[in-house]
DNA sequence: AAACCAACCTGACTGC
DNA sequence: TGCAGTCAGGTTGGTT
């Protein structure tokens, strides 16, 4: 499930499971879902065998662990990227292997007792990985209240939109530098972070911005309506439970998100625009696709 | 430096 | 029933 909205359902289910909590095992099944981790998976398996965890941390699309230090160590953690299908999700102790199932962690907790957190991944483009913690580029706190460091993975990732030190006039400079169009603009994780294929046309929808537009040509104007939109369409899927078409995209507990009853564009090729009637269009656009209304979302001559 | 594309995977669905 | 082709929520590393 994995645009900003669902990783940070994820995060928020994971908190107070994992925070403060002991990893009494590692298991690796599948050793593509550390592609990301410099060892092997029995290096990944000692390294964090015994080790508490601290936070359930957030930036974009990433998560991590902050692990609990230990004297003389630098500031370590687990970081996931959930990518295309990944899962991660609490069962109890020996509950039976998930389908797609990578990783498990056995956890102990000193208030809910033993859990386990699953990763799972049908497509194995999402991945877990030790990584250090280092200073956040800006030197100012990290997401979610937490230190000023980021995983090292992270570290070239920009700050989301719902993040309180996100800076709106540095993003809409940035935008001005820009001869992309401005979906792939929105999508580059390293301007803003969290926005995917779904969130990056319906916020364009919202704005009523065509997704190839040079961002550079957009005005000022327009360039925070579509900030704007952004937020509220990430701030309305989140409260919803994020975006799930079928029982890949779930939340800790293994339940859909209800936002994809509120798409206006996004898969609705052919349907009615919600705000003027003419027919949804769906375009090819970087090895993906693209929704909007060609008649809202006027591309300029 | 910025922009683009292929590659990494599995599975569901469509049309012949 | 089978098989080929298409599509899917993302990121990276290499090439222009």
């Amino acid at each position: 499930m994995p645009e900003l909205p669902e990783v940070e359902v994820v995060r928020a289910g994971l908190a107070p499971a994992v925070t403060g909590a002991r990893v009494c095992g590692v298991t690796v099944h599948d050793e593509r879902a550390l592609t990301r981790h410099p060892g092997t998976g029995a290096d990944f398996e000692a390294r964090l065998t015994g080790r508490t965890i601290r936070a359930a941390v957030r930036r974009g699309k990433f998560l991590w662990l902050p692990l609990v230090p230990v004297p003389g160590e630098e500031p370590v953690c687990v970081v996931a990227h959930l990518g295309m299908s990944g899962q991660l999700l609490l069962r109890s102790t020996g509950a039976p292997q998930e389908r797609h199932e990578r990783v498990r962690l056995d956890v102990q907790h000193p208030d809910h007792g033993e859990l386990a957190v699953v990763f799972a991944d049908q497509r194995t483009f999402g991945s877990l990985a030790w990584d250090t913690l280092v200073p956040t580029p800006d030197g100012a706190a990290g997401a979610g209240g937490d230190d000023p460091a980021v995983p090292t993975q992270v570290a070239h990732i920009a700050r989301d939109p719902l993040d309180p030190l996100f800076d709106d006039s540095v993003f809409r400079a940035a935008l001005t530098r820009k001869r992309s169009a401005i979906k792939r603009v929105l999508l580059d994780q390293t301007v803003v972070s969290g926005i995917g294929n779904i969130y990056a046309d319906e916020a364009l929808w919202a704005a009523r911005i065509h997704p190839e537009i040079v961002a550079a040509s957009l005005s000022s104007r327009a360039a925070r309506r579509l900030l704007a939109e952004v937020r509220d369409v990430l701030a309305k899927a989140l409260a919803e439970g994020g975006t799930s078409f079928d029982a890949q995209y779930v939340n800790v507990n293994g339940q859909a998100g209800y936002f994809a009853h509120s798409l206006n564009a996004y898969g609705r090729t052919g349907e009615p625009c919600p705000r003027c009637g003419h027919p949804l269009v769906r375009v090819s656009f970087t090895n993906r696709s693209s929704h909007f209304c060609a008649r809202c979302q006027k591309r300029p001559e």
